[in-house]
RNA sequence: CGGGGCGUGGCGCAGCCCGGUAGCGCAUCUGCUUUGGGAGCAGAGGGUCGCCGGUUCAAAUCCGGCCGCCCCGACCA
């Protein structure tokens, strides 16, 4: 249980912020860090949630670094219409397949009151579909925008949302609508095609989910059957929740010619012919965001890394009837000293002084719960001492640390760069702890799943199982009735050979499996 | 859409079987005392009990219909 933390202090046990616990009832937990650190809540529209201000926050360094390394990446971006005419979807026949079960439909334009109620009335000649991803409709343009092999590659990123009509939502896990960047790439090779999408995925995703979010994760292709509707090859990382399941961090997609064949992406090349380009698709969301509370956050609430904290430092002045104006004043002195630091290589820091009028155990346990890196609690014993007292998040919530204003000013930033690592290390322990890479047959495969292992968590929850696949879709069913899926075929491969842990047949294929949300 | 459960102040719940016009904890507000680790006391505000209809002198409670939500499945970033 290397993510749990301490829940006691001197043998003694201690309240918890959140509850239940993380042990008592997981799924409760989450919602209920999700509120209580305000994060997100779902909203009176079903399955819609509120992004609240926390959580946006961490969204906004998200896509701060996302942006970045995009762009790094040759994407430029670009904004495409959220309708989507009906028959471009019609085009790509797997696409249909895939996503016509879950789709918001516009077939009107105008409302008229009958009776005292609205009606919508003004029926559209052709249904408009809110966009569930943009394959289609980018497709379209590209089909206009590429006309030579000199215009290749063409690289884009929208941010944008996208409705897709779930059946059982799940706060920032599964919603109806969500946030999230959609790259849409053609290339006039396959290989250049298929280079981009593992660029993305190494160097962008991976990169930015372990280093900011400091979520590891596994990097991998998906089986046939888990394929994106329409792809030639979907990759993805996956990332191991503190209960043992698999959650999908993001994915690129290699397309092929399928999108361009249907929507005619077409171009001359050097030699003059007439060749269809090679496309791909990729896109992380705000689902991370669950991601990262399912990775960090703990019995008290949220845990955030520094960098993607929208505060790495919040300064709580522990103010009374008298002094509290020198108080205030050594409080905003200290943040502005602060704020001249910098972490992360060159980041400066940002710190918010809550000098709202709640009383300071208030303030704290609330910044607690928001999960903010470093906590400074300051009061007149730290004046009188020119000191600090802080509270790094992965202490317990009354371990604070006491240092002189100095000290403390000139080593802030190795402190979060150290929590950062740390915090990643953490999560990376604890997937390993949870991975079992020895299960051989089908009974052990089974008995492992339904009844937990001897690495499953207090809940008693199984982990990830890495082991041989024949390759056979029958097998993948099987441990489907499980509740089991292949979540990747991992980049890291063994390259030994073995008998598949479902049907015993020989395998070379290692393969993660996992409950998944 | 199948199988279970539930809708009562912001949150969590009791009351419903045995109808009589709403209560508890937390949160909120005020005052006083507190204050370095989610304080104590006193007082206050806030709910047409999911919606519609029926029975009745009287419905949160009984009856009928509808809607919504949650959990377990199938589908999924």
């Amino acid at each position: 249980m290397t993510a749990v933390a301490e829940q006691t202090k001197g043998g003694t046990a201690v309240r918890t912020a959140i509850t239940p616990t993380r042990d008592e009832d997981y799924a409760q937990w989450y919602q209920a860090v999700v509120r209580d650190a305000d994060v997100a809540e779902m909203s009176h529209v079903r399955g819609c949630m509120v992004i609240k201000p926390t959580g946006y926050g961490i969204w906004e360094q998200l896509q701060r670094t996302l942006d970045r390394e995009i762009k790094r990446a040759g994407a430029v971006n670009a904004y495409f219409p959220l309708f989507i005419p009906l028959s471009y979807l019609e085009r790509e026949a797997a696409h249909v397949e895939g996503f016509a079960k879950e789709m918001a439909v516009v077939t009107h334009h105008r409302l008229e009151m009958r009776d005292g109620k609205l009606v919508p009335t003004g029926e559209l000649a052709e249904p408009l579909i809110v966009r569930p991803t943009s394959e289609t409709i980018i497709g379209e343009s590209m089909a206009d925008w590429v006309r030579s092999w000199r215009d290749l590659p063409l690289l884009l990123n929208q941010w944008a949302n996208v409705v897709r009509w779930e059946l059982r939502p799940r706060v920032l896990l599964r919603t109806s609508e969500f946030l999230w960047q959609e790259g849409h790439t053609a290339h006039a090779t396959h290989d250049d095609a298929m280079e981009y999408t593992l660029r993305i995925l190494h160097d962008v995703y991976r990169r930015v989910v372990e280093e900011d979010l400091a979520v590891p994760v596994i990097p991998g292709e998906k089986t046939p059957g888990e394929r994106f509707p329409g792809a030639e090859n979907t990759y993805c990382i996956e990332a191991m929740m503190q209960d043992g399941r698999a959650l999908q961090a993001g994915t690129s997609h290699y397309l092929g010619q399928n999108f361009a064949k249907a929507f005619h992406i077409e171009y001359q090349t050097a030699e003059g012919g007439q060749e269809n380009v090679y496309t791909t698709s990729w896109g992380v969301s705000t689902r991370l965001l669950g991601a990262l509370v399912m990775t960090h956050a703990d019995d008290n609430g949220l845990r955030v890394p520094p960098r993607v904290a929208p505060n790495q430092v919040v300064v709580i002045p522990m103010l009374r009837k008298e002094g509290s104006e020198e108080v205030l004043a050594y409080a905003r002195r200290v943040a502005d000293e602060v704020r001249a630091q910098t972490f992360a290589s060159g980041r400066p820091i940002e710190v918010l002084v809550d000098e709202t009028m709640y009383e300071a155990r208030d303030k704290k346990w609330k910044w607690v719960k928001r999960g903010v890196p470093l906590l400074l609690e300051l009061g007149p014993k730290d004046m009188a001492n020119d000191g600090v007292s802080y509270l790094p998040r992965p202490r317990g919530p009354t371990d604070s640390v006491r240092v002189g204003r100095e000290e403390f000013v000139s080593t802030v930033g190795a402190i979060l760069d150290e929590m950062q690592a740390h915090y990643l290390a953490e999560a990376r322990a604890y997937q390993e702890a949870r991975t079992r890479r020895d299960i051989v047959g089908f009974d052990e495969f089974r008995r492992y799943f339904e009844e937990g292992g001897e690495n499953a968590g207090a809940a008693g929850q199984p982990g990830f199982v890495v082991a041989k696949w024949c390759g056979d879709a029958a097998c993948e069913d099987r441990a489907r009735d499980l509740g089991v899926t292949i979540r990747c075929l991992p980049f890291d491969q063994s390259g030994t050979e073995g008998p598949c842990v479902i049907c015993g047949g020989t395998a070379t294929t290692d393969a993660v499996f996992a409950r998944a949300y």
